[in-house]
DNA sequence: ATAAATTACTTGCTTTTTGCAAGTAAAAGG
DNA sequence: CCTTTTACTTGCAAAAAGCAAGTAATTTAT
């Protein structure tokens, strides 16, 4: 396992100690929003991630306990990332910075998650959650 | 100004591109949860801030209109940073990371916090926004 | 059976960001 | 004045991220 180094005990800084880089929560936003569980379809990202770094992400992530790695039903040379209850509980971190972004940044926005997230952002997280959990169980 | 790159529209990208470094939530963490306004007071934060990357952040986070910087109204060789609009409408985030980093991190958290957030995270949220808005008028 | 394609990486090198220690400069206080 | 406060800047080292290419175990196609 990677040792992690800890600026202090603060949440917030324990959590971006862990989360705080540029690519860790862009790719658990891939797997909440757009259901990507592999190396090959993380990679195909708009924001084009260097492979060595994915890589490294995904191992820290995994190592964290934020996400599980385990072979793949179809194949045995591809690998499944899934979230675990851990990596659940970003989802809340990764909505904020939808409707943060959505807001104040020169942004396009899926307009159905905008209508949800305006019906309710609770109803939404809880939503998400769900889905995540039940493609975790698959 | 400092040209900002984005890698994509994505609203969390492009959050992530302004705030997703290793020190400006924490700067403005500092402001929303310990009253902090001044470079003095945010260089002893317990995370240890190398100066020229605070000199850095606090001007990115102002050019991108998240704080303001204004004279002290003591001094004229101080100044003051408060938060915009867009920087309190960062607070949502900062306290899903809050409620995150206890759950999940080896963390210290303040007890009132801790109880305020259980009790109903929402609530906790506006009168946080509330109380930097009153700040950032006086 | 074998050659080509898929999948998930690794390696070596460059660039950018962060970290560290010291120095500067205007204003305030004694 | 002379010292302290306040807010930085500068120069260099270390760490993180970016880029292009290469590797290796499957898996598919012929």
């Amino acid at each position: 396992m990677k040792e992690l180094k800890q600026r202090s005990t603060c949440p917030v800084s324990t959590a971006l100690d862990i989360l705080g880089d540029k690519w860790s929560l862009l790719i658990l936003r891939d797997m909440v929003f757009a259901g990507k569980s592999t190396y090959g379809e993380f990679v195909q990202s708009a924001e084009k991630i260097a492979t060595n770094v994915l890589a490294d992400r995904l191992a820290v992530l995994e190592s964290q306990g934020i996400l599980s790695k385990s072979v793949a039903s179809d194949k045995k040379s591809k690998f499944t990332y899934r979230l675990t209850e851990k990596g659940v509980d970003t989802i809340p971190i990764i909505i904020a910075l939808v409707q943060w972004g959505s807001k104040h940044g020169s942004t396009v926005v899926d307009p159905g998650l905008m209508e949800e997230l305006e019906a309710g952002k609770d109803a939404a997280v809880e939503r998400y959650q769900r889905l995540a959990r039940e493609k975790a169980l698959a």
